[in-house]
DNA sequence: GCTGGACTTCCGGTGAACGGAAGGACTGGC
DNA sequence: GCCAGTCCTTCCGTTCACCGGAAGTCCAGC
């Protein structure tokens, strides 16, 4: 907008302020959010002001700024995100009393799983999907179950892109994962996410067989139900996609 | 911002922009969108466009416009509820799975209770209570536990104000009950919010035995557990107080 | 009392945002 | 097949809200 000399505009300042809150929920000081948003001061203090005078930041006295409850709300109110988890929830919850064992819910965005929800409860292995994060397809059960069920022409576009960073899988290691995924009806990874844990995901596919979301369960290695735990999965994977289609 | 001839600036417009949509998740059409917000056609479209680009609306095509989920991951990864919903979800649970009904967790803002977490399950009973959704303080438990346990000042400041825009109630009728739900250490209401449902809350307190959030049921009237239901409630937000405080 | 760091206010120039108007795209009625 | 209606999209000249450096204020810590 107008005058910067960066050239952004007040959408993309916004974006940058709100984005700039890391993970970790407290409040930040006001010239640390400046240098983290990469903007001037001045602007910060500005916008922050006008962003504050709607409720979507909140100002503590002494200058630290946090996340409203406005935004939260306004967000929360409507958002697919929301319509899926209100689906979800209570087939995950089923899942989770009969585990007893870490419960979460995927999407595909990007070249990624964004978690949606996890439910996870005193006990449990670790479990590194957090709530609004999220983690590369091939290394997480969640996304393969997605990437599985996808498009042919998406499927070639991801592999086509694809890189390790860590440089241990090759495009030709994941095409091998997704084809397992797609015939078994599952996706799984042990010890891979962390070592002693074992993930395992199936999608929740729509009336034309893709996949909008994926409902995985995150067990110790040890875990022997598998030939009950998979069904169990896919029958409220279903029930969810029902849920879905009514609404 | 730039050049609005009705005065507003380019938060006010994205503010209005995102509020507009209603609680019921669809897309809204761009003409539609348009209107709710109070902003010409134009602008409309262009903001969209921009913040299409953040992802954090999405178009869909034929000019449907719904909120994106990047907006949802931003959101949901800094903000005071999420850390409070996360420090309640497992007390939450344990409560649901005791007594098979809706939980709730709701924080004041405003005049009002927001509600920030529902735990409802097939079979449970009505319950107005929406993920996000607001309840004013004198016709939900949830508010009442949380006013009763306000600073003075800001009791006074809430009574002074206090209409009920159907006039069954006056203040000193509000005042009564928030003594009492003072005076118990819960809140109630039988059959207000809903013939035949009955209400219970009790509040989170900080160190200054403050209300940060309530938790709260929401039953049949039949319910008999009332003795075992209030204190089962109080362990939990105290268990929920805890985990704030480390955190 | 002084110094450093952080927040807040001021203010003139400027270019991003504004929105009317015109152009497409699509649909349903006849 | 044409026409009317509805909606989305693009264009473009004008304007004023935003920008951000500089100066002011506040508050700890030494």
């Amino acid at each position: 907008m107008a005058n910067s000399s960066s050239g952004d505009s007040v959408v993309d300042r916004i974006v940058r302020l709100i984005s700039a809150f890391p993970q970790d929920v407290n409040a930040l000081q006001l010239s640390d959010l400046a240098s983290r948003a990469g903007l001037p001061l001045t602007t910060t203090h500005r916008l922050v002001g006008q962003l504050a005078g709607h409720g979507l930041l909140e100002t503590a006295p002494g200058g630290m700024v946090r996340p409203g409850l406005r935004l939260w709300e306004l967000v929360n109110r409507a958002s697919p995100a929301l319509a899926l988890r209100q689906a979800a929830m209570p087939f995950m919850e089923d899942i989770q009393q009969v585990l007893n064992q870490n419960v979460n819910l995927a999407v595909l965005d990007g070249w990624e799983a964004l978690f949606v929800e996890r439910l996870s409860r005193r006990g449990s292995v670790a479990n590194r999907a957090q709530v609004a994060g999220r983690m590369p397809i091939h290394i997480s059960s969640a996304g393969l179950a997605l990437m599985a069920h996808q498009d042919k022409a998406m499927q070639q576009e991801y592999l086509g892109q694809f890189t390790d960073p860590e440089g241990r899988l090759a495009a030709a290691d994941v095409r091998a994962l997704l084809a397992e995924a797609a015939h078994q009806g599952f996706a799984q990874l042990k010890g891979v996410v962390d070592a002693g844990t074992w993930g395992i995901a199936v999608p929740v596919l729509d009336r034309r067989q893709r996949a909008v979301a994926s409902l995985g369960v995150v067990v110790p290695l040890q875990e022997m139900r598998l030939q009950a735990l998979v069904p169990a999965l896919q029958t409220a994977a279903r029930g969810i996609a029902r849920q879905l289609a009514d609404a």
